[in-house]
DNA sequence: TGTACATCAGTGAACGCGCGTTCACTGATGTAC
DNA sequence: TGTACATCAGTGAACGCGCGTTCACTGATGTAC
């Protein structure tokens, strides 16, 4: 009983968080990550701008959970794109994944915009925090899916390009405990996947297509069919 | 005489003109370009906030011109990239092109943000100014560059994928008119081409590579030699 | 060469705006006996 | 069930900040006779 009602105040802070987070997405949506202001969220919920501070500390802090949020959303997208492909097909699986991520963008261009774009000015992330944190998992799934077809693309792709050193160490510690077989170049050749989805979904969330192609999503298909084929596709 | 004085005049307003541009550059450099603030331009130049009104009609005015010069700069670089080497060899010439928009945006990364970051808050891009003019000049030169390869390019990338109807009619026309023989083909894969060299820089400028790679220009020059064979460099 | 006039760059004060953040406070909600 | 107390959400006023923009003005620079 008296946990209950504790628990009622909890949740009711909890919608309160919920709503605040809410409303700063939606402002995000209509002016872009940098028109998130506390005093026109706590406008927009009816109560004074002082009152933000019971459920965040400071302005920052707000747009670090925002954050880590919209990269945590991001991630499970593309698990669940990955896991809608079987495993016996890592380049159908590579595809998925890379469909997720545009369809994401462009389906939430100011999240996007958010992880992605410009800093937010005056905001400062707070580094191996949990934005950190949440971006490896993203980074992480592409080195596996590359090291999936790898057995493949190592017939097709040039090798001895990379040594180890040309990384992070961090990242080189997590790959060689999780594929302890994988050369240098399949790390070079994950992160290049990435840039190559990353192109033309930033052109085209920026605007810059729009003056150019009238199917985009064209575009981006192309993109990733001639990447797997040269992943070694079968 | 009376011209020289009256020239005289007009050179201290070029001049004027210019150092507002360098401060607000320099501040941009600082901060990003939404940090460009009229008053800290005068605080700068030791002059009154409102004096400024007399070579700007406005701070969206200012943007507007920083950003032509700034897309015209990169255009000059791109284009001397290209001249650099022989039309025989367009392959080399498109490499060259890439580094050049590598290096310009490595060099300046805010420069960089202006024309393809976000939004600057408040402002708004004229449409047909001559910022859309100056992205033209830019845009033109890649599809130019692949039009010269297609001759060979067209034997081992996959044609039949596209129809003028899937880019905008003015670039549709301005592409026949120069390069009669080319097929839709060639002006998606150009397109492609910029969304390649745009993902890695974008994901370098904005310190997306920090924590992964510590070479982020060999994983561009992997990126740019895998480029020109899938374009059927000989 | 000298004087009367026009041009024009820059001043300084003001307008109205929104922002993040702090703080002493009120009043309702829940707790303990 | 009723009363005394503690917790805590939210108030409202204030602080100090920087911003873009306007406007009547001063004073120097250039012009015309």
């Amino acid at each position: 009983m008296t946990d209950q009602i504790a628990s009622r105040r909890q949740r009711l802070r909890q919608q309160t968080v919920r709503e605040i987070k809410d409303i700063a997405t939606r402002q995000m949506a209509a002016a872009g990550p940098s028109a998130i202001s506390l005093r026109a969220i706590a406008r927009d919920m009816g109560m004074t701008a002082g009152a933000i501070y019971g459920y965040f500390d400071t302005r920052d802090a707000l747009i670090t959970a925002l954050a880590t949020d919209v990269y945590n959303r991001l991630a499970d997208r593309e698990e669940a794109a990955r896991r809608s492909v079987p495993v016996e097909d890592p380049w159908g699986r590579l595809v998925a994944v890379g469909l997720a991520y545009r369809a994401w963008a462009v389906g939430n261009p100011e999240e996007f915009q958010l992880l992605y774009g410009d800093p937010v000015p005056g905001y400062e992330q707070p580094k191996d925090g949990p934005i950190t944190v949440a971006a490896h998992r993203v980074c992480a799934m592409l080195t596996q899916l590359v090291a999936a077809t790898w057995a493949d693309a190592s017939t097709v792709q040039p090798t001895g390009r990379y040594r180890w050193s040309d990384f992070d160490p961090g990242l080189v510690a997590l790959v060689r405990e999780n594929h302890p077989e994988l050369p240098p170049d399949a790390v070079g050749l994950a992160i290049r996947v990435w840039g190559r989805m990353h192109g033309l979904v930033t052109l085209e969330v920026y605007g810059h297509l729009r003056n150019l192609t009238t199917t985009p999503a064209k575009l981006y298909d192309s993109e990733l069919v001639d990447l797997i084929s040269s992943l070694g596709r079968p």
